[in-house]
Formats: C-alpha cells, structure tokens, sequence
DNA sequence: GGCTTCGGGAATCATC
DNA sequence: CGATGATTCCCGAAGC
C-alpha cells in the first residue's frame, strides 16, 4: 500500500481493510479498462472466455457492479436470528430501517459503481470476493441475451422468474461460469436458491418458476445496471404470460405479504421503491 | 400415471 | 482447521 509510507496517523485495523478494498477497486478498474480476463483472481469470469456452446454472452462480463458490496444493512438483517423461516416469523425491527431510503427508483445507473468496492465488504482475509449465484442471476436479468431464459417479473419489487423452456440453459452457463466439475441444473441450481431462503437473499414467490430479491439486495444490485428498468417497473414481458401479477400483488401468496412485511413502514417502501405507489 | 416443480436433508467440495 | 457458500444426490409431496 502506498499510502502505508510513512503514515502521519497510526492505520488502524478498518484503515487497513479499508485500504485493501480500495486496492481491489483499482484492480479491478484497470482490469476492466485493460483486460478483464487476465486476472486469475477472476477465474470465474474467464472460465468461458474461450468456450460457450451455450452462447452465455454475460458470463463474460466484469460483474465488478455486482459486488460493490456497499455497507447495506443486509447483513446486519440476514443476521438475525434465522430459526425456521424468519422471514415470517421474525421481528420487525429485523429490517434495516436505511433500505427505502435510498429508492431503488432514483437514477442510481449514473453511479460510478467502480467506486462502490472501496466501501467495507463483507469479506475476510484477501482476496476478491467469489461471484454469488444472486449475482449472477442479477447479471442475467440485466443482460437482454439472457432474456429467454430468465425475466424480471417485476423488477420494482425484485421478482424475477425463469423462462421453464430455457431454465436449464442459464442453469449450465452459470455452471460454467463457476467451472463446475459437472453440468448445473435446474434442479440444482434452485437448490442453492432455497438456501438462499434461510438467510433471506431471495425468497421463493408462490408462483411457479418465480423468486423475489431481498429489497436489500435489490438495491445494492439494482444501483449499478437496473437503472433503467427500475424506473420503469411494472412492464410484465416474456413468453409464456408467466410474467408480472396478473392482477394485483395479492397474486403472489402469502410470500409477498411475509416479505414486505417486515417493512414497519411498508408504504414507505412501496412509494420509496415503487413509481406506481408515488 | 407421468411430468414438472418444489422443498429439504445430508454429504461433499471449494474457497477464504 | 473452521466457517461459509455452493454443489451434488436423493427422496417425497403437490399440482397439472
């Protein structure tokens, strides 16, 4: 660290890690302006930099934007006391009261998320952090070649669904972005979503094929590419008339209501996240 | 009954 | 070595 020459103040333990994320900032600001698969620390980026026989565009992407890991109270909300399913049954003081604040609905893609690793990440030791499977089905749901096989059901509230034709496609490119010994499925992949369930990242919806972002996550995510799209929410798209509440939130079972729930101000949320409810 | 989807237990692996 | 996250295999239930 340069900034350790000869310091005027003693660094302390944050100082440091702090540091070292701003180190892997600029590591991975001059890896994406130079070339984004010659870090081995990126290994699960290049994986299929030279093989994609399923055509998985996004698996070569930088997802820097998708672990900026900025100091969102998610952590501090996941750790609560999980029990069973504490997304139900849970208190409600379990939510961060800082997540609306910060409206997924504000022009956040203007953002430099390049600068959002410098913020303390949730992480040990050295090393950049390994892509999460949320990350990568947020990195999906941004990527329009992925369309056929994964959509946003509504992206104001964060669910998404996968396309039942092509599921198993996203299932193998994120298998292989992963360099996995044997071919990701469906099956196992929505495996890894259900864990998911316990420490609250994303929920399974009442609806076939369906899941729903933490609002926490969603936000952190969302800020970095979902611009766009989080402003216009509410477009149900796709084959298959799968997407979107056919009629009102309602539609998604109790799974909706035990999410939002949580929210002590739940109409705060809506309008803070959602342009309808404004 | 067959198929798909879902939910979860448990063992295992990979990484930090 | 322990913690964490993900993978893999398996089983059974439910809905169409």
């Amino acid at each position: 660290m340069v900034l350790a020459e000869g310091p005027p103040y003693k660094m302390s333990a944050l100082d440091t890690d702090i540091n070292q994320h701003f180190q892997d900032a600029i590591d991975v600001i001059q890896h994406h302006s130079e070339s984004p698969y010659s870090d081995p620390g990126y290994k699960y980026y290049e994986t299929l930099g030279t093989h994609q026989p399923l055509g998985c565009q996004i698996s070569c992407y930088l997802v820097t934007p998708t672990h900026p890991d900025t100091p969102s109270p998610v952590y501090d909300w996941t750790s609560a006391p999980l029990g069973s399913q504490h997304l139900q049954s849970s208190g409600q003081q379990s939510w961060p009261p800082g997540v609306p604040e910060v409206s997924v609905g504000q022009p956040v893609a203007l953002e430099p998320p390049q600068f959002y690793p410098v913020l303390p990440v949730p992480r040990h030791g050295k090393g950049r952090k390994k892509l999460r499977l949320y990350e990568y089905l947020h990195e999906a749901l941004s990527d329009p070649a992925m369309a056929d096989s994964i959509q946003w059901t509504d992206t104001a509230n964060g669910t998404f669904h996968f396309v039942s034709k092509n599921k198993e496609r996203l299932a193998e490119c994120w298998g292989q972005r992963k360099g996995n010994r044997k071919t990701m499925t469906y099956q196992k992949m929505a495996r890894a979503l259900r864990n998911y369930s316990r420490s609250g990242e994303i929920i399974k919806v009442r609806r076939k094929l369906t899941y729903q972002f933490n609002p926490a996550i969603l936000q952190r995510l969302g800020g970095i590419d979902q611009g766009p799209q989080l402003r216009a929410p509410a477009n149900p798209s796709g084959p298959g008339g799968a997407q979107g509440p056919p009629g009102e939130p309602a539609s998604y079972g109790p799974d909706w209501y035990s999410w939002y729930g949580h929210y002590p101000l739940q109409e705060q949320w809506f309008s803070a996240t959602d342009p309808r409810h404004l």
